[in-house]
DNA sequence: GCCGTTTTCGGCCCGACTGTTTTCAGTCG
C-alpha cells in the first residue's frame, strides 16, 4: 500500500472535520489542521523513510500523539480515533457543512431535530418551513439554506488564477473609477498566485466607504449579495465567483491588505510574533495599547516586528518566518530574467503558427532563443512527427535562423517518453538537435514503481535534457500519474538533466514543492510556456507566479541562462 | 493536541457581519 503526504494530510484534515462537528475544542481541531497543512507541503514523502516518532515530532506542531497517529496511517492505511469517529457521525454532517453559511454548529442542530439522511432531505424540510421553529433559527437563515443547497448543488469548483485575473481586473479599474478611491488592490490567495482561487478578495482604500460599497454592488455582475456592512461586503458573481470588498482609511492599508492577504496560517503566526513582543497585529495596524505604531504599507508592518518584507507567494507557514528572521528570503525570480522559452509547438504539428510566425513572435517579445519542440510521432492525436518530418524541421529552422538574426530558434522536440522507457525517435536523429523535452502522454496508470522506473530509464539516455510537465496533472480535470518525485529529482541531480515548470495555466506543473525540492538538491527548472499559439506564449508569467511561490531565484531557473551557457548546460 | 527565556498547566489571532437574540453565538476569512 503506498500512502502519500497528501493521503495523510487529508486524514488529519477529516478527523479536523469530524472533532468540529462533534464540538471538540477548536484549538485542538487547529492542531489537526495545521498538522494537515504541514505535511501535504512536505517534499519528501512520510512513508518512504520509515519515520521514527523522533523525526515526526520534530515537525513543528506535531507532538507524540500526533506522530503516532501518523504512523498509524503510513502502516495501515488509516487511525483508530478516526475510524471511530466516522463510525459514530453521520456522513450527511461532513456535506452539510459545505453548505455556504452552515458550520459545525447548526449542521449538527439541524441533524439532530430533522434526521435527515441527506443534503435534499434538508432542503425539503427548508422548503416546508420545518427550519425556522428551532431554537436559534428563523425565517431568515431557513431561506439563507435553500440559497446555500442552491450554491452547493452548482458545485462551483476552484476558479483558474489566470480566469481569476480577468476578474479581479475588470473590478479594480471598475473601482478605481471613483474619484475618492485612492488605492485598490486584489489581495487573498489571488495575490499569492495560487493555483486556483476559492473566491476573490478585494481592498479598497477611501474615506467614503459606503460609496463604494454602493457602487460595488451596483456591478452588473453582481448576481446576489450575502453581506453588505459599512466596511465590508459580500456578493456572489453571475459566474459564480464570490467576491469580498473590504473598504479602509490609507493609513491602515498595509496591515489590511496584510490581513486579507493571508495565508491565515501565516497571519496567525505573525499575530502571535506581535503579542510576544507586547504589541496586537490586526487588519488596522500594529498597536502597543492604543497606539498606532505601524499599518500604512504591509512593509511597515513587518519592520515594526523586526522582521524584513516576506512576498505574498512565500506566506504558506513553510519556512518563511524563519528565513525572513534569518536575512535569507530568495531573491524571487521575474519575468524579465526569462531570456527564452524552451516549450512550443508550430503547425507542423499541433500549433497554430508556422516556424517563422513564432519565432518573429518571439522576436517582438525580446527572446534571445526559442525553443521548438513539437510532438513525436506516437503523438498521431497531434500529428506527431517522424524521423524524416523532425529532419525536414531542421533545415526549416536552420533557414529562419539564417533570416533572422535578433532571435535564435533552438532545435529540439517534445519526445514521448514510451512505457518501456525508451525515447519515441532513435537517438541517430535525437542527435542532431540542441535539446529534447521528454515526455509522457501515454499510459498513465502505471503502478508508481513502473512509473518511476519509466522515466529514470528514459533519462539514462543522455540525449534526454529536459523532463516536460514532470506529473501530467491538469488542475482541476485530471490526476497527475503516480511517479516518486523525490527519485525523480534525485535522477535529474545525477544524470544531468532538468525538470519543467510547465506554464500553461491549467497545469503549473512543476507544483511548488518539487520546486523548492529542485532548488534544494540542485536541479535547474525550464519554466517553458508550451505555448501552441501567439498567446500561448505568455503564460511564461503564470510559471513565474509559480515558481516564486516555489522559492526559486533566478539562479535556479534553466532558461534565465544566456545562450552559450545554456548550451553548455544541454551537453550532457 | 501542542507548547514553554515568566509557564508542564493554561493558554492558543482577531475582527466583521448576520440573525436571533435582548447580549450573543455562529460563520467566515
Amino acid at each position: 500500500m503506498f500512502i502519500s503526504n497528501q493521503d495523510i494530510a487529508a486524514l488529519l484534515s477529516r478527523m479536523a472535520v469530524l472533532l468540529e462537528l462533534e464540538g471538540a475544542n477548536v484549538f485542538r481541531v487547529r492542531a489537526y489542521q495545521n498538522a494537515a497543512a504541514l505535511i501535504d507541503k512536505l517534499p519528501h514523502n512520510l512513508a518512504d523513510s520509515k519515520q521514527e516518532d523522533k523525526a515526526l515530532t520534530g515537525l513543528p506542531g506535531i507532538g507524540k500523539d500526533l506522530a503516532g497517529k501518523i504512523n498509524e496511517i503510513i502502516q495501515r492505511g488509516s487511525f483508530r480515533q478516526l475510524e471511530e469517529l466516522e463510525a459514530r457521525l453521520p456522513k450527511v454532517l461532513l456535506e452539510l457543512i459545505k453548505i455556504p453559511g452552515l458550520g459545525p454548529k447548526r449542521a449538527r442542530a439541524l441533524w439532530d431535530n430533522l434526521s435527515l439522511q441527506t443534503v435534499a432531505d434538508l432542503k425539503a424540510a427548508a422548503g416546508k418551513g420545518k427550519i425556522r421553529g428551532l431554537s436559534g433559527f428563523g425565517p431568515k437563515l431557513e431561506e439563507q439554506i435553500l440559497q446555500g443547497i442552491a450554491f452547493y448543488e452548482a458545485n462551483p469548483l476552484r476558479t483558474l488564477w489566470a480566469d481569476a485575473e480577468n476578474t479581479a481586473h475588470e473590478l479594480c479599474s471598475y473601482l478605481k473609477q471613483i474619484k475618492t478611491v485612492a488605492q485598490v488592490e486584489a489581495a487573498g490567495s489571488f495575490r499569492r498566485k495560487k493555483e486556483t482561487v476559492g473566491d476573490l478578495d478585494i481592498l479598497a482604500v477611501c474615506p467614503q466607504p459606503e460609496l463604494v460599497m454602493q457602487t460595488f454592488l451596483r456591478h452588473p455582475h453582481v448576481e446576489k449579495v450575502i453581506s453588505h456592512g459599512s466596511t465590508r461586503s459580500s456578493v456572489i458573481l453571475r459566474s459564480g465567483l464570490q467576491v469580498d470588498l473590504r473598504v479602509v482609511l490609507g493609513k491602515s492599508f498595509g496591515a489590511a491588505l496584510h490581513y486579507f492577504t493571508g495565508s491565515q496560517a501565516h497571519n496567525i503566526a505573525l499575530r502571535k510574533l506581535a503579542q510576544q513582543q507586547n504589541l496586537k497585529l490586526n487588519e488596522y495596524g500594529v498597536f502597543r495599547g492604543e497606539r498606532q505604531l505601524a499599518g500604512k504599507t504591509e512593509a511597515e508592518v513587518y519592520q515594526q516586528l523586526g522582521l524584513p518584507y516576506i512576498p505574498p507567494e512565500l506566506r504558506e507557514m513553510t519556512g518563511e518566518l524563519e528565513a525572513a528572521a534569518a536575512g535569507k528570503l530568495p531573491d524571487l525570480i521575474t519575468l524579465n530574467k526569462l531570456r527564452g522559452d524552451l516549450h512550443c509547438h508550430t503547425s507542423e504539428t499541433d500549433g497554430a503558427l508556422s516556424l517563422e510566425e513564432l519565432a518573429l513572435a518571439a522576436q517582438d517579445l525580446g527572446y534571445e532563443y526559442l525553443g521548438i519542440t513539437d510532438h513525436s510521432q506516437h503523438v498521431t492525436i497531434a500529428a506527431g512527427m517522424d524521423e524524416k518530418r523532425l529532419r525536414r524541421q531542421l533545415k526549416a529552422i536552420d533557414q529562419v535562423n539564417a533570416k533572422h538574426k535578433d532571435i535564435v530558434l533552438l532545435k529540439g522536440i517534445e519526445v514521448d517518453i514510451m512505457d518501456n522507457g525508451k525515447l519515441d525517435l532513435p537517438d541517430s536523429v535525437l542527435k542532431e538537435l540542441d535539446f529534447t523535452v521528454c515526455s509522457i502522454h501515454s499510459k498513465f496508470n502505471l503502478p508508481e514503481a513502473r512509473q518511476t522506473e519509466r522515466i529514470l530509464r528514459a533519462m539514462d539516455n543522455p540525449l534526454f535534457t529536459v523532463f516536460g510537465h514532470p506529473s501530467g496533472r491538469l488542475i482541476g480535470t485530471r490526476p497527475g500519474y503516480a511517479v516518486n518525485m523525490e527519485k525523480i529529482v534525485l535522477g535529474a541531480k545525477e544524470r544531468g538533466c532538468f525538470l519543467e515548470l510547465n506554464a500553461h495555466p491549467q497545469r503549473l506543473d512543476l507544483t511548488e514543492v518539487y520546486c523548492r525540492l529542485a532548488k534544494e538538491t540542485g536541479v535547474l527548472v525550464a519554466i517553458s510556456s508550451d505555448a501552441h499559439s501567439r498567446q500561448g506564449l505568455d503564460a511564461l508569467r503564470y510559471g513565474i507566479n509559480q515558481a516564486r511561490r516555489g522559492w526559486l531565484e533566478a539562479r535556479d531557473v534553466l532558461n534565465t541562462r544566456p545562450l552559450g551557457e545554456l548550451r553548455k548546460l544541454f551537453k550532457r
